[in-house]
Parts: structure tokens; C-alpha cells; sequence
RNA sequence: GUGGGUAUAGCGUAGCUGGCCUAACGCGUCAGAUUGUGGCUCUGAAGACCGAGAGUUCAAAUCUCUCUACUCACCCCA
């Protein structure tokens, strides 16, 4: 079939018979981020490029070759966000929020876009749910964060994800350390790999992730952040390791831990998982004290953690969680002729304002063929309108689940005698679970 | 940008040492199986110019080439 157009790349539908997925862990990581006292806040899917550019860095990949950047007649340069902080940051110092007292705890759940090449786990459209809090500089705030999204993960039924956690330090310490790498692997420079090379010269923390066998050779004796830790960062470091374990989170110190994006400061974390193919990393997070004064604001300690929501649903397919199910319909009426339908419509109005799921037939099909569709739908209930009914008042209330069927009025008192047949059903159907107790 | 894999009805597949393919099967969709009642079963129908283009051949979904799309991986990241 020629269609007019497909998808771009890297975009993916929610079918209809799918969105339930979407629902699922919409509500859940909402729900657990407000037990933890945090509040949704909103932005808008474009900014100012320069707010990214500022924000996470310009040297680095996302800014340099990912970003969607448009430009409206006339108008200066937009993005399309590549990522959540950046604008929560932007929104929450534009509206004063920082002014109302501290910590702020923030949520969202947004789209990013990123001009990638597109693999399993990672799309040029993708969707985060990420939390920000700021005001707090002590590690309680580390550890509160991450527990949170823990909580999250916890909550979703997600099994086999491993905190990865580490410090990278303040400003100061890193350059220490970034000086002590290049030493380090200097006189290796003709062994590493081409990339490695330019790494050594621009970032040399790369280095340490770099998948080449000779590489990771040469980089297993290298310095490790941890050691040129200031006295100040390191002293925050072992606050969040300390609460972690009071909390009972287990984690694992990986100094590879580096983060992408240039705002990170002192803790960084990342929930990996090994099941999702070769991007694993479904949360991650760290400190960027340094943020919200590059954006104009005054020095604030902050912290954050975004979290891909389709990598998080490939890992809760592939481990099977359970997902909140759509609502079914409670009542089909099956209709027979125009008289039957105008019943029907008034009906169904007056069910729907009491709050019950209600159809009935949009296609004109017979009558067997709309018992099926009640079925497929799911339907508890059917009602079939005829004339002997319109003509009596009287129904015949027919439960799909046992079929039985039970004498209900269709006039007034219909809506009434329906919500006690439903009531009754159900408690029908906990005394055959439990066996009739 | 660089590699590998795959491209057949809405979905999932078979066919791929060329002719019996005017393309098959399962699911799904629609309609029937004696008059106004679903789930099981049965019957039937609709639905694909076999990713696109070119070539080889008497003959191609099946062979060759080119292109495109999708996908996995590198890179990078959520």
C-alpha cells in the first residue's frame, strides 16, 4: 500500500491497544513522585537554543550534531528540547519558584528530541519522566533523589537494575583529575584507538568507557576520580553513600559513571540494565550546583534524574510487569430498529451520567454480529432494546461473564436497578472465587 | 558517518536450488450456519501489483545490480 506518508524516523505511535502501557507508568512515576512531595511542573517543547547550548555544554554531542533547531520567519532560533533540565530550570528561575522557599521538588513527563542514529532502546523522539530538586546542597538530598527514583523503578515491578553510582567531583577537583588522566595515558597515546586520541585531548574521562579491548588494557590502571576528590566532595560523596545504606539501596561505585552533559557535578548515577540490548541506561541522573547560575540565577545546589520511559517499557515487557488494564464497557445496548436506538440513546445518556461505560451500535449491524462486538469489547452487561421491551418497559439484563439474565425496568428507575445489578454481580463473582465462604 | 541483518495482505509467517504462485497459512476484519442474543466450532468473503527500479530468461516473489526503508551495532545517550 502507498500511503501519503510514514512516520518520521526514530518516531514511534501508541496504538490504541497499547496506550495502556503509556497509562501505566504515567500514573505510577507521577504517583511515587508525589508521595516524595514533589509537584509536576510544565514547559514547553521548544526554548531558545542558546539556553541548551549554555546548559549542557557546547562541546557536547547532543548540542554539536543533535539538536532540532528551528527558525520561524523572523524569529530567533528555537530548539527542540533535547533533554528535561534545562527548561524546568529556565521555567522555575523565569517564575520566581526559586523565590518561594527551599527545596523545591519538581516532576515532569515530557518528550525529548534528539537527532541520533536510531538502535533499540533509543529514538529521536523519546520521552522522559524526570525529577529536579533544588535548594539543598547536602547529601540527604542525593540520597533522597535517587531513592525516589528507585521508588519508581520499585514500583513499576522492574527487577535486575543496578544502581551505578559515583562522584565526579566539583569544577576543581575534576580539573585535577582530568590533568592526572592526561598523564596517565600520554605516553600511550600512538596504542589507543583513533577516537582515543582525540579523546585524550578533549575529554579525557572518555577514555575510561571506551569499548577497544587494548584501550580498556591501558585504562585499568588509570587514575580514578575518586582519588582527587576534594576534602569537601569527598565528604559529600561518603553522606550519600552513608544514607543509600541506611536506606537499604544497594549500589555498585563505578567511576566510569562520567554523564554526558556538562552540568553534572559531585554525584552522578545511572540504573542500568543488561536486558534491553546495548543501551541499558533507563535512569540517570546526578548534582549540577553549577546550573542555575550559568542560567542567570543565583548559586543554587541542585540535583536530578531523568528517566527514558521506552527503554523503562521494553525492560517491564520483557519482564513481564503488570500493566493497569483499560476499563471495559459495563453495558452494551444491543438495538433493533430506530425506535430501539432513540431508547437506547436516552438510556445510555442517563447510565453515562452516573459515571458507567456505556455503548451501543454505531454500525447498524444485526443483532448477533453487535453480541459479538460486546463480547470482543469486553462488555459486563447487555441490553437488548426490541420492540417487545420498548413496548413493556420491561428488559431482559443479560450478564456476559455467567449469562444469565435478569428482569430490569427501562423506565425511570433504570439507571438505579442497573448500578444494583452491577453491585451484585460482583459479589456474585467474589463468592465463586472464594470457592462460596 | 561506518558496518551486519531484514524487506511477501492490518499483524505474524510459508514459499526463495526460477515455471504447478492468476502467491499460501495463522491471527484479525466482515458475513452466514432456519425466525430476536456473544464466547466454541464450521462455511464463505474482502484484503498483497511479493519494498522500489533496472537487468538476465521463453518464464522471477524466487537469480544479478542499484536504490530506499526498517532493524541491530559502533559513536553517543534516557
Amino acid at each position: 500500500m502507498a500511503l501519503l506518508a510514514k512516520k518520521p524516523k526514530g518516531t514511534a505511535d501508541v496504538v490504541p491497544s497499547k496506550s495502556y502501557m503509556w497509562h501505566t507508568v504515567e500514573k505510577l512515576t507521577a504517583e511515587t513522585a508525589q508521595q516524595y512531595g514533589f509537584k509536576e511542573i510544565r514547559i514547553p517543547t521548544f526554548e531558545d537554543t542558546g539556553l541548551f547550548v549554555r546548559s549542557v555544554g557546547e562541546t557536547t554531542d547532543v548540542v554539536q550534531k543533535e539538536m532540532y533547531t528551528v527558525s520561524a520567519a523572523g524569529d530567533s532560533q528555537f530548539t527542540l528540547r533535547p533533554e528535561g533540565t534545562a527548561g524546568v530550570m529556565r521555567a522555575m528561575l523565569e517564575n520566581g519558584v526559586m523565590n518561594e522557599g527551599f527545596p523545591q521538588k519538581v516532576y515532569y513527563i515530557l518528550s525529548c528530541f534528539r537527532h541520533e542514529n536510531v538502535q533499540a532502546g533509543r529514538l529521536r523522539e523519546f520521552h522522559q519522566f524526570g525529577c529536579e530538586m533544588v535548594g539543598s546542597a547536602s547529601p540527604r538530598a542525593d540520597a533522597e533523589v535517587i531513592s525516589l527514583a528507585k521508588s519508581v523503578l520499585d514500583r513499576v515491578g522492574l527487577q535486575n537494575i543496578v544502581l551505578n553510582l559515583n562522584s565526579i567531583g566539583c569544577p576543581e577537583c575534576r580539573e585535577k583529575y582530568r590533568q592526572a588522566l592526561r598523564e596517565y595515558f600520554e605516553p600511550h597515546r600512538d596504542e589507543l584507538c583513533r577516537t582515543c586520541q582525540e579523546r585524550l585531548d578533549k575529554n579525557p574521562m572518555r577514555l575510561l568507557d571506551c569499548k577497544s579491548a587494548e584501550d580498556q588494557a591501558i585504562a585499568k590502571d588509570a587514575p580514578v576520580i575518586l582519588d582527587y576528590l576534594c576534602d569537601d566532595c569527598k565528604k559529600h560523596f561518603d553522606g550519600v553513600k552513608e544514607y543509600l545504606g541506611i536506606m537499604g539501596i544497594d549500589y555498585v561505585v563505578n567511576p566510569k559513571i562520567v554523564r554526558g552533559l556538562d552540568y553534572y557535578t559531585r554525584t552522578v548515577f545511572e540504573f542500568i540494565t543488561t536486558e534491553i540490548g546495548a543501551q541499558g541506561t533507563v535512569c540517570a541522573g546526578g548534582r549540577y550546583d553549577g546550573l542555575i547560575e550559568e542560567l542567570g540565577g543565583a548559586k543554587t545546589p541542585a540535583l536530578g534524574f531523568g528517566m527514558g520511559l521506552e527503554r523503562l517499557l521494553l525492560v517491564m515487557q520483557k519482564q513481564n510487569c503488570d500493566f493497569m488494564q483499560d476499563k471495559t464497557c459495563d453495558l452494551y445496548f444491543a438495538t433493533m430498529g430506530e425506535a430501539s436506538v432513540n431508547k437506547a440513546l436516552c438510556l445510555t445518556r442517563a447510565a453515562r451520567d452516573e459515571g458507567f461505560f456505556v455503548e451501543y451500535d454505531l454500525v447498524e449491524r444485526g443483532l448477533k454480529p453487535q453480541m459479538k462486538y460486546a463480547d470482543k469489547i469486553g462488555a459486563k452487561f447487555v441490553i437488548v432494546l426490541g420492540d417487545n421491551e420498548i413496548e413493556s418497559g420491561k428488559a431482559k439484563l443479560k450478564n456476559m461473564a455467567t449469562g444469565e439474565q435478569t428482569d430490569i425496568s427501562i423506565g425511570d428507575d433504570f439507571v438505579p436497578q442497573f448500578s444494583q445489578a452491577m453491585v451484585n454481580s460482583m459479589f456474585s463473582g467474589l463468592e465463586s472465587e472464594f470457592g462460596g465462604l
